[in-house]
DNA sequence: ATATTTTACGAAAACGTTTTCGTGTTGACA
DNA sequence: TGTCAACACGAAAACGTTTTCGTAAAATAT
């Protein structure tokens, strides 16, 4: 077992100086024909690669990025993660990934761990806790300590920084007003608590597509349910509920479900009250994952490009990461040469299948 | 917008010595009470981190550990990364993800990026494209570099390192077993070409039962999917091969499948042809993800635990870190006293839902 | 008063690079 | 033969730490 070889290895070895070994590595003309050859030889012989942890440090940069997202074992952030891994690998960058697990606390640990000059940048979304909190000092300090964040998906006006969200709004409008033109008189909406930015804006689309279209809201038509409780392990209670909310409203003929999971309990509770899916009721989803294709009958549903998120913001981040690179320093402190805050909006894209007409 | 302070501009700020600042931020009993407190008192004011790359260099490892995954947007990976993240976080390890995509070539340029210095060490399952390659030489190198590699699920027996693998023999047993003693008389595997060793296994297991029972195999009732072509895109391929299957196969009264996405569709191929489940025919699948739990009827599968599988790899590749720190240095090469690499088995278990009586 | 020990700190090396600058040797040119 | 440029290389600094060792000054012992 050899360890892996050093400059100053290659020097000793070959009786010359650390700094010719570097130069003729990187084939510079200071060094004579002979040299160069006799190095690069030897250096490919045992397989040299430059250490990139003494590049970072020389260089002040790790070519790496944080990922900091609140779960791994969910379709969209995997999603969101190949994206982010796909841009960042061609630009030639790596991926540190941190999760908070919803928690505010975690979230700040692992901030501060990876902040510690392990990573150039930061990609994050939101904690549910966070966003409850209300509470970003933390998002605020790592950007004054000159580390840029780009946040997707949960993303919040109180930071100032690079933004990738989905059009929730217009997803969700999109979404309620096929459910109308396919006929549907009463739609249903299935939703969460409204601290999630996300779930919020869903909600705000169902009621704006409603109103669009003459309709009025029915407060008894929209099911919230507090999803701080882990309702992947807890899915009788999510059916129950559901199954009572179409008991109470047995008039229903469209649901619209923020989330996958959701809607596809609720074609579930549905078809167990005897309801034939869609030809007594019609339900689209939110996000393009595993259960909307899988399900049976298949699930319509606003897909979020989770990928497309994911390239975005990393391409987003690199930007920023190089353009500072760029400016050799900043001269005049108050006439920041950077660009402004941009806010990048992916579009959603309604995916037909069997659970609307 | 501060950048972070440094050991070098608190001490020229207090007017005392690097090595001071140093000593006196770790307690040191070599300097004064008030020292101490003044510098102290003035890290934290300023916040003072000390940059985890410099440690790196200085200490020769960096507190990370590298993973490598054919797929990120996969139940069981991510499953899997969670578990990794989960004690190396505990652990005081950072964990950087590299995605192979299935492609040999991405797998080492993936590997060589990582190895230069900036993990401790490997977690990894083989690529698709290696394993029928059976091309491990990327594996042994960086083995032989001193930096120690875990596989898990993905493992072959050409390379020395630990491994942590799923019972899948067994599991397939359990499985085939279970549809036996529920009265199935022509029991079908689903399964995929041979190269996947998982893949290979688990028919292993299927073959195993039907014998241990009695029953002759037979051959019409294995079908054998290639899924080098990307199946979550070509649904329909699927599921026509599975309906011919069936139709040449009426008999057929129990599906043992080797992954989820095969069971379920299994499900959907069979009820279109008018088949019950569970009454005419019971499925059993492979992989405990989102898919076997909300499918309708919910899927009865083999678990395979693959948090577990992650927890178990990470922790065994940090015993071995942390080991190999503990020894000074190898004084007899000859009498290593590392232990031995070891075969970690999870076990699976049969979760038992509604596809099966 | 002298010798010895403790106290409190600084200098320097080391981790592995890259890069700037300095310098000895060679060759060309006047 | 003397001057100068070109060539080929080395020394040293820098990135931010920790740690070993050395050493003045102060405290204690003789």
């Amino acid at each position: 077992m050899k360890r892996k070889i050093t400059l100053k290895q290659i020097a000793k070895e070959l009786d010359v100086s650390v700094s010719t070994v570097s130069k003729a590595l990187s084939n510079s003309k200071e060094i004579s024909e002979d040299t160069t050859q006799k190095i690069q030889a030897f250096a490919k012989l045992y397989n040299y690669k430059p250490n990139n942890i003494a590049l970072s440090l020389k260089n002040r940069k790790t070519k790496t990025i944080g990922i900091l997202i609140p779960e791994i074992v969910h379709h969209f952030f995997s999603t969101v993660i190949r994206g982010i891994e796909r841009v960042a690998n061609r630009r030639g960058y790596n991926v540190i990934v941190g999760l908070s697990n919803e928690s505010f606390t975690k979230e700040i640990i692992n901030m501060e761990m990876l902040a510690n000059g392990s990573i150039d940048g930061f990609i994050l979304s939101i904690s549910k806790e966070t966003l409850l909190k209300q509470d970003y000092h933390h998002f605020n300090a790592t950007i004054n300590q000159g580390m840029p964040i780009v946040m997707f998906d949960r993303v919040v006006n109180e930071v100032d920084c690079d933004k990738v969200i989905v059009d929730d709004f217009n997803g969700a409008v999109k979404a309620v007003k096929k459910l109308i033109e396919n006929q549907c008189k009463h739609i249903a909406l299935i939703t969460t608590l409204d601290y999630v930015s996300v779930g919020r804006l869903r909600t705000q689309g169902y009621l704006e597509a409603l109103q669009n279209n003459g309709i009025e809201a029915d407060s008894n038509l929209i099911l919230k349910i507090d999803d701080s409780l882990d309702v992947e392990n807890n899915l009788d209670i999510l059916e129950t509920e559901i199954a009572q909310f179409f008991k109470s409203n047995p008039n229903i003929d469209g649901v619209f479900a923020v989330n996958e999971l959701y809607a596809v309990s609720a074609m579930k509770v549905a078809r167990k009250l005897g309801l034939k899916i869609p030809d007594d009721v019609q339900v689209i989803g939110f996000t393009d994952g595993v259960l909307s294709k899988h399900a049976t009958p298949s699930l319509t549903t606003v897909s979020q490009h989770g990928q497309k998120i994911g390239e975005q913001s990393a391409n987003l981040l690199i930007d920023r990461l190089e353009a500072e690179d760029a400016e050799p320093e900043q001269y005049f402190t108050n006439t920041e040469k950077k660009r402004d805050f941009i806010k990048v909006v992916i579009e959603t894209e309604i995916i037909e299948r069997e659970s609307t007409k």
